[in-house]
DNA sequence: GTCTATATACGGATAGAC
DNA sequence: GTCTATCCGTATATAGAC
């Protein structure tokens, strides 16, 4: 494994995920990434051949940074009501990014599947291991086999969230909506 | 007003419409919006002189559409409950779509919002024209001004469930929720 | 490894013939 | 009104010098 490079390497990574989020996969065009890592586009094509290439090296590393996260709160805390709670402050804590761009999840998997593109079932994962980590859960919690239908209930209600908030950028509607989807959640689960 | 003329516009916007919702304004280009029509790209540049124009006149039209429809149940039925059912019953009688592309107006809203375009304030207006009608609807059902934000939470769901339907192409989960979520209305108002 | 220069394709938009 | 031909900018991607 080279050293200088694979610094150079997650740089760039960095700087498309950002990119991608704020404006989009199709409307973030090299020159941009390249511009902001502070390298010529013919550099930029030594670490990744096609943009797919660098797409799926995003999309990668949200899904492991998901992962840690998940496996860090499982860690921290013993409660799965406690969990459950940390994923819906998810919104909270990043009010003003939602506000302005979305979710970053569900922004890149609509205009993924707008397009048909071939990584659309890649970006799914980030979806899918949240899924998979709230039905974890709430099965904990006593749900029984409607577990994963609450998940999925869960996540559309974030989604669901999260676009209004941009549309009208409007952060006082995040924040209602977080005290009412937590009291939803308690009465799930007594 | 010219009248071959303005056949042909209305079928351009017909067109750009469909292909907007299919393929999001961004990825589609004016060959694909000509080819479909039938007619010749310099043709196209007759009717219309931007791109922005015509995404311009796909909202208005996609603006009064709702007007009309919304005003049609305000004749039809008398019951605003009733009206309220027959909104969210669109997402199941757009299921198939839903699945395959998304809701109409947020995956337009937020794609104009990702790329900070000029029309995005009217593609909201989409938006506010739905949270308006359901805020005096649910007022008529004696809620007060809690009832604007109960409204943005009806929006925000139905957002939530075909950004999830779409992204998993699960009709199943669009029932079930659409069940649920009839069955939450039903709570809000006795 | 990083650069400059360039090939190639495509999209929006215009000019002008018919 | 509708067409063909063309301009121009930009985007992905490649070649090759250093």
């Amino acid at each position: 494994m080279g050293h200088k490079g694979e610094a150079l390497r997650q740089r760039i990574i960095v700087a498309a995920d950002l990119l991608f989020y704020q404006r989009g996969y199709e409307n973030t065009s090299f020159s941009d990434i390249a511009k902001d890592v502070g390298i010529s586009r013919g550099n930029f094509y030594y670490h990744f051949k096609t943009k797919d290439e660098i797409l799926n090296a995003v999309i990668d590393t949200r899904v492991s940074d998901i992962e840690q996260m998940l496996n860090e709160w499982g860690k921290q805390y013993p409660d799965p009501r406690q969990r459950i709670q940390h994923y819906i402050d998810i919104l909270t804590n990043n009010q003003e990014n939602i506000k302005s761009h979305g979710c970053p999840i569900g922004s890149l998997c609509s205009e993924l599947a707008k397009q048909n593109h071939a990584l659309q079932q890649d970006a799914n994962k980030m979806l899918t291991v949240l899924r998979d980590w709230l039905t974890v859960q709430l099965k904990e919690l006593g749900l029984g086999k409607e577990a994963r239908q609450t998940a999925m209930h869960l996540l559309a209600r974030s989604q669901g969230i999260a676009s209004i908030t941009n549309a009208f950028e409007d952060k006082t509607f995040l924040q209602q909506e977080v005290k009412r989807l937590k009291q939803w959640l308690d009465e799930q689960i007594q």
